[in-house]
DNA sequence: AAACAGGCCTAAA
DNA sequence: TTTAGGCCTGTT
């Protein structure tokens, strides 16, 4: 558990020493689409633990002096998932170190420093990203919640769990969903997943360009699909999802010859860093 | 009311 | 190999 330190504050637990974390930046990014903020400013949701597929409950926010705060959880929860789904271990600084000047970058990756790429249940970040595909965020959050609720399981806290790939592979119909012309993607996708024809634990370990190739053997999942599953659910911090936001800060601040993959390793993480700036803090044109 | 939204598929050059 | 339409649905 590297240097973190995990204490009990009043009701809540605490982690500090993870270095620069921002709550609302990492969930308003764009990367998750199951955590709200509420009405005390804290992000709250379920995650799902791969491959137990279990889900976990929390609230997350900042304290006063920058660290991580939970509630709702428990300290083995903590210390067991929740710091490892956030990626409190990485070094980030490190990471925006390894990219090679460019004012850019450098100033995207200042203002949006507090981001952290979620460790999210590779099945969960493939049906979320199928169904983001030509939507918006409101009516993709509103399919996942329709989708949770209707398929999923609810656990004893009262929160619903991401229904897995064989209750969907096997259900009749998704039209309560109402994710329209997604719905026949995400049935090949849970059907895949579901007799072990696509085994996503499996791409974890093969080379990014593998996985990707393997994932877009589905139907409706392209290039920009299969990279943010790969960034966000496979652990592939390479992994550079280019989508109209991205097209525009290419298109603003690179050359047209400029290749994304020369971020290097840690593209997938400057990638974010790139598409929250252009959405939260750019001034238009 | 018509256009648009964090793509992809298919058909056609 | 690249390019143009069309696609479910909800919102503005």
């Amino acid at each position: 558990m590297n240097n973190l330190i995990i204490t009990q504050v009043e009701e809540k637990i605490k982690v500090s020493g993870a270095g620069v974390f921002s709550a609302s930046q990492t969930f308003e990014c764009g990367q998750c689409f199951r955590f709200d903020k509420n009405e005390n400013g804290e992000y709250e949701g379920v995650a799902t633990d791969s491959p137990s597929a279990s889900g976990h409950f929390a609230r997350i926010s900042n304290s006063d002096d920058g660290e991580v705060l939970f509630s709702g959880t428990t300290m083995d929860e903590v210390k067991n998932f929740w710091i490892s789904f956030l990626d409190l271990e990485r070094d980030y600084e490190k990471i925006v170190s390894t990219y090679s000047e460019d004012s850019h970058i450098g100033v995207a990756a200042r203002t949006c420093s507090g981001i952290r790429i979620l460790k999210q249940d590779p099945w969960e970040a493939l049906c979320s990203f199928i169904i983001s595909q030509n939507n918006n965020i409101p009516r993709i959050k509103k399919i996942i919640r329709s989708l949770c609720e209707n398929f999923g399981e609810k656990t004893k806290s009262g929160h619903f769990t991401f229904p897995d790939a064989r209750v969907l592979a096997e259900a009749e119909s998704l039209a309560v969903i109402r994710s329209g012309f997604r719905e026949k993607y995400i049935k090949d996708a849970a059907q895949k997943v579901a007799d072990g024809e696509i085994k996503l634990e499996v791409l974890k370990m093969m080379p990014y360009e593998q996985a990707k190739a393997e994932l877009m053997r589905i139907k409706g999942v392209g290039e920009k699909i299969s990279s943010c599953v790969s960034l966000f659910g496979l652990g592939f911090l390479g992994a550079f999802p280019v989508d109209v936001w991205i097209k525009r800060v290419l298109e603003k601040h690179y050359d047209a010859d400029f290749d994304p993959s020369s971020f290097g390793e840690y593209a997938g993480v400057a990638q974010q860093y790139l598409f929250h700036y252009e959405r939260c803090y750019a001034s238009d044109e």
